[in-house]
RNA sequence: GGAGGCGUGGUGUAGUUGGUUAACAUAACGCCCUGUCACGGCGUAGAUCACGGGUUCGAGUCCCGUCGCCUCCGCCA
């Protein structure tokens, strides 16, 4: 066999009639009239019809075919009549007349099959994922992030951006996520952990004088999972010397608006707006604010509160905020009181009709009053609460309001930069200050003498880039000075000695000539998601893992034997011998 | 850790206030069919209704518990 001669099926629509091909792939559909058999012959590139009449010698076999059969046929190609051609398909001009058909593997019936468009429970899909991968759209996923990750190799190595690959054994870190640890062998009762980001390496790199890094790295994060979180992930990790954060933005912008435009098709708005932080919490109450819709949280000061509702006033009073969200459509009372209940907050409501103010707030109210209120169409949402909290619960009620009103735009995306983070917060349950992104992002230059005496109100370096209320890159300008350093472990409650533990080499490093640094990182996953149309990022993961965390196709994670564990000294002790039997 | 939704032939679903033999589509198997393309027609087989307990003369249906999957909150520097 001269497998140089196959030819994939999309091909076969520009070719001449009449010449002879050579196809390989799987039975799709398998149509039998008896006296005619047709079948599609599905490969990567798409399906072609094969059409065998009772003469061909072949008839018997063909009509034998089973679904997912791997089939070789090799056979003219035809031109098909003018009213027999399937426009639904790419070669729908064309079938092919087998002068050779091959069965090359037979295939037992299937438990899903990949010719069927319906839904199929995710589990089901990833226990056979090699079934569901053979998918259409499956195929396309991963057509789509192979050529996202080309693209962006491409575009970062023409800048002069080097791969650099950095270990996956590395050691504990504290701060951020939980890590996954590696028993090791060679050191009993010691451990390696898998990264969470190539974050100390990439600085390390920056420091051995590499300017500017790249990796398409996998992360890892024993974190529960999401529809946008899976345990183990990929960044396209990037770090860059001689830079302040606006470089850092126009590289990561550039390469954001290269992927969309060339792997997506998108042709978005250029420059990517930009939004701080303070500004999205207010109007949008979260950091990573879905823009394809706008309904912006209105702040009621106490100024328009006086002389309206006494309880609102007064909260405001009292320092809290008051807001309001403008339902582009009427509620009724049972619907407003579900969203209060999964808003957690209490909801107040002002309508105008006919010039007239209703609503559970509308008796304090008269129709000019209202209407200055924006008061309109639909329904007015009220409501009064604590600080930044109250905004994040107002924010999850927009977004909710915003979709379940229609109020996305099929096809539309919109990117946004959100900058000038906070550098630390407030960590009430272990009582001390930790770092918002991490310990080594650099504060804004001109709060640099706040962060003894107000570490609250320090502004940080960090720039995070949102598609679609998804935060799909983030990055920051590092500290490249020990003194600075050593004053923000100091802020969040690193001792010295602590901090020489943990940190040693990469505190170690900048003794010896650090340059001014920064970068970003993607987070690839989402951003294919994205690209993709997908809701999830399995979609776009050829063998993910359940929300559990367990993968049902090869039953990891499983036992492991005495053997395997004495050999790293290690001894499980469980309440529980088989806390979670795999999915089967 | 918490909340919600879901669990019925291989797959996807229906199953009313508890009541005869658990229905439909599709896949599988057999027969028929010469222009289909989600082919069509006839037939066959295939379900301990996730698991365990309870209420009842009687439970897929009601109650309690457990498990699994999905979504969300917590968590994710």
């Amino acid at each position: 066999m001269d497998w140089r001669q196959r030819c994939a099926t999309a091909e076969l629509a520009g070719m001449r009639p009449g010449a002879e091909v050579l196809v390989a792939g799987w039975v799709h559909r398998h149509r039998h009239h008896g006296g005619l058999v047709f079948f599609d012959l599905r490969d990567r590139s798409g399906l072609v019809q094969v059409v065998v009449h009772p003469e061909n010698p072949h008839f018997a076999l063909a009509a034998a075919l089973h679904p997912e059969w791997v089939v070789q046929v090799r056979g003219e190609l035809h031109q098909r009549d003018q009213a027999r051609v399937n426009p639904k398909i790419a070669t729908g001009q064309v079938e092919i007349v087998p002068s050779e058909l091959t069965v090359l593997a037979e295939a037992a019936p299937l438990p899903i099959s990949p010719a069927d468009e319906g839904e199929v429970e995710e589990s089901l899909r990833l226990r056979h994922r090699y079934l569901d991968l053979r998918r259409p759209q499956m195929q396309r996923n991963l057509e789509l992030r192979h050529q996202a990750l080309q693209v962006a190799r491409r575009h970062l190595a023409e800048q002069g951006f080097w791969e650099v690959q950095t270990p996956s054994l590395s050691r504990s870190t504290p701060e951020g996520a939980r890590d996954f640890l590696v028993p090791s062998r060679l050191a009993k009762g010691r451990f390696y952990a898998l990264p969470q980001s190539p974050q100390l390496y990439k600085q390390l790199l920056m420091v051995a004088g590499v300017e500017r890094y790249f990796q398409v790295v996998h992360c890892f994060r024993d974190e529960d999972l999401r529809a946008d979180r899976q345990l183990e992930f990929v960044q396209i990790d990037i770090e860059q010397s001689f830079v302040d954060r606006d470089d850092i933005i126009r590289l990561g912008e550039s390469l954001a608006l290269t992927l969309a435009r060339e792997v997506a098709g998108w042709q978005l708005e250029e420059p990517i707006p930009r939004l701080t932080y303070r500004e999205a919490m207010e109007a949008y109450g979260t950091d990573h604010p879905d823009l394809r819709f706008g309904m912006p949280i209105m702040n009621l000061t106490p100024e328009a509160l006086a002389g309206t509702v006494p309880f609102l006033a007064e909260a405001a009073r009292q320092g809290e905020r008051v807001a309001a969200l403008a339902s582009p459509r009427p509620l009724s009372r049972k619907e407003i009181d579900a969203l209060s209940l999964a808003a957690g907050v209490d909801l107040g409501s002002l309508s105008l009709a006919e010039g007239k103010a209703g609503g559970s707030l509308g008796r304090f109210f008269d129709g000019p009053l209202a209407q200055s209120w924006g008061a309109g169409e639909g329904v007015l949402l009220v409501a009064h609460g604590p600080g930044d909290v109250f905004l994040e619960k107002m924010g999850a009620l927009r977004l909710r309001l915003g979709r379940e009103a229609g109020l996305i735009p099929s096809g539309a995306h919109q990117f946004v930069w959100i900058t000038d983070f906070p550098l630390l917060e407030w960590n009430g349950e272990d009582s001390r200050w930790q770092a918002v992104h991490h310990p080594f992002t650099a504060p804004l230059d001109e709060d640099l003498e706040r962060i003894e005496e107000s570490p609250g109100d320090v502004r940080s370096k960090q720039y995070d880039l949102v598609l679609d209320g998804f935060e799909v890159a983030g990055g920051s300008i590092r500290i490249h000075q020990r003194p600075l350093q050593e004053r923000i472990f100091a802020q969040i409650g690193l001792s010295k000695e602590e901090a020489q533990e943990k940190f040693q080499f990469l505190l170690e490093a900048f003794r010896y000539g650090a340059p001014p640094h920064g970068g970003i990182a993607f987070g690839f996953d989402r951003l294919v998601m994205l690209m993709a149309g997908m809701t999830t990022i399995r979609e776009v993961i050829a063998f993910p893992l359940l929300s559990s965390g367990a993968d049902p196709l090869t039953g990891a994670p499983s036992q492991v034997t005495a053997a395997q564990l004495a050999e790293l000294g290690l001894v499980v002790e469980l309440a529980d011998p088989l806390p979670r039997p795999p999915v089967s």
